[in-house]
DNA sequence: CTGTTAGCGCGTTCAC
DNA sequence: GTGAACGCGCTAACAG
């Protein structure tokens, strides 16, 4: 019932195991006939040369970099995967790149047994997804060096992460340097389902920015949901239903922020010039459609959070920390100076 | 100098190779003494398990199956991954994904010479690059299953492939029944530099369809370069300080349409009002600024190429041929109808 | 040219 | 509870 070996190759041709490896590695030395003989048995049996024993003997063994990733729809994980591809290829090693799709949150931790379990991986890289203490006690264990590029770390090593906060502060100073002070936010539910407290960073940038310029807060301004456009397209609605709509937005991220401005013009409105929005990430699509936002730097997060990987994989003695450039704000379209009607 | 064994750990521990073995497994009999004994061994070793032996020895063989594509920033090869992962998952078997990045064009051959002598993957999908003969065979002969996502292959049943032809044509008639007669043509030059043919096709499509509604063809209307937004964009700059500009523009991707867009812009002139552009692949990014493209199913192409693969692998013997919908024609706001000055 | 044999590193029976 | 021996499928070195 099992796959077939080469003893049983090596039978049906009435040869020996020596002999069905030569044909298996074009080895110069082998007859013609005895090759066909050979070569048939190979296609009568459905042989396949299993790829482990083959490793194991030779001792060549390729080894695999694992991304695990939620691959959610969000084109963020494409310029971070960008970053990693990059890195990968500028070492110019022969690593594979094995893809880990998180595709429910609670399966991740599934996933991460199973990798560790199989120990499919020599290092993983764990994008935009919440690790427990117990998970990194476990890769520790597993002796599988690790970075993390969460939204939330807080000085460790291994972790690539923009300072979100000061990024939400950057964006709601922006708009309140416009002039702004009917400021609503548009965001994630925190902590969002697969656990990572971006959101909520944010937010706290924002509410920080808020009482620097003693602007009072509004619960009603501060508007959550799942992820995703559709969400911050109906969101952006139940803020422009308000007796005192917002003045401003800052979308938590970009594709949010695209959401409110489909949200603003459904609604009849001009955006900047009703309503200035502003997002977070500067994905590609960001440039195309001229939006102002908060550059987090994202392919750059990738290559920096590769390149440590790599780092510590090949000398884990000498690992050197990678530093993100600060975020920058991008001022393209999408918001303008204040102006009362 | 190689890496430290379970019998190195078992020396060094004072105990036998099967203690460590299930010190390692998370055996319970195993007294507390002898396990720290076994820990305190391969923690001062820097002991790690070798995957492959312990694959080999369970007969646990996770597998492999192998996207191979150009890496490039076109964003195409994203919604064709969205797709690839989603029949994965819908699947839900095991196998991993395995990505091979081809940055360069030549090193694709010797990429793919590399897989198959590591036996690395079971099953191969390979994206938007072109197959020659004697590579189809290498893949045959190494008995693994494989799946192209080529642009011109013909009636294969192992490829998934739109009707480019019938797409230039589509576009192209969609600006002649506008009334447009001065239609020009962005592209990539052909063959591309990773040999495949998208262009050529796409511009026969063009060709076909100027004929069909007497329309002359004129030579400076077409514009061939590499790939990309800039190409486009130079190449429509050259179109607008034609004597006699053309008054539509076919560009063949939807990237490049985004820079005949950005072109026409900077030269103060209008999209659709003064020069209608329609592109092709809608992209994700198409549908946000609102471009008119062909839709050709991207993901689609991802999803049945994989589902594909997985049916050649699980049942070699019954193989259903997969079928993308028909290209579709989507109206956006970047046409219009010719309007004489 | 070809058959035989000894590992590759680990899991897993066996006896002890 | 623990050590020794065998086998996973293949390669490579050694005889013939």
């Amino acid at each position: 019932m099992s796959n077939p070996t080469i003893y049983d190759v090596a039978r049906a041709a009435g040869v020996g195991v020596g002999t069905v490896s030569r044909v298996l590695n074009n080895s110069t030395r082998v007859s013609p006939e005895t090759q066909q003989k050979v070569l048939s048995a190979i296609r009568a049996l459905g042989f396949r040369r299993s790829k482990v024993a083959r490793q194991l003997s030779t001792g060549i063994q390729h080894r695999n970099i694992g991304v695990i990733l939620p691959f959610i729809t969000h084109p963020s994980f494409v310029e971070r995967l960008r970053g990693v591809q990059l890195a990968l290829q500028d070492q110019d090693n022969d690593f594979n790149l094995v893809l880990y799709n998180v595709t429910e949150p609670g399966r991740f931790h599934e996933q991460l047994l199973a990798i560790v379990e199989q120990a499919a991986v020599d290092g993983l890289l764990i994008a935009t997804l919440n690790v427990s203490d117990e998970q990194r006690a476990l890769l520790v264990e597993a002796g599988i060096p690790f970075v993390t590029l969460s939204d939330g770390c807080t000085g460790q090593l291994n972790c690539i992460s923009p300072d979100n906060i000061r990024g939400g502060y950057m964006a709601t100073q922006h708009l309140l340097e416009l002039g702004h002070r009917r400021i609503a936010y548009v965001g994630d539910e925190f902590p969002n389902i697969y656990g990572f407290p971006t959101s909520e960073l944010r937010y706290r940038g924002y509410l920080a920015a808020l009482e620097e310029y003693d602007v009072p807060f509004r619960s009603e301004y501060v508007c959550l949901g799942p992820h995703g456009e559709d969400t911050a397209h109906r969101l952006t609605e139940t803020l422009l239903a308000l007796p005192e709509p917002p003045t401003a937005i800052f979308a938590m991220s970009d594709i949010q922020a695209v959401g409110c401005i489909l949200a603003i013009r459904g609604a009849g409105l001009r955006v900047p010039e009703d309503i200035s929005v502003i997002g977070f990430d500067d994905v590609q699509l960001s440039r195309y459609i001229g939006l102002t936002t908060i550059r987090q730097h994202l392919e750059q997060s990738g290559y920096l959070g590769l390149q440590l990987l790599l780092n510590m994989l090949s000398t884990p003695d000498n690992v050197v920390p990678r530093q993100l450039p600060p975020l920058e704000l991008v001022l393209r379209g999408t918001t303008q100076p204040y102006k009362s009607l």
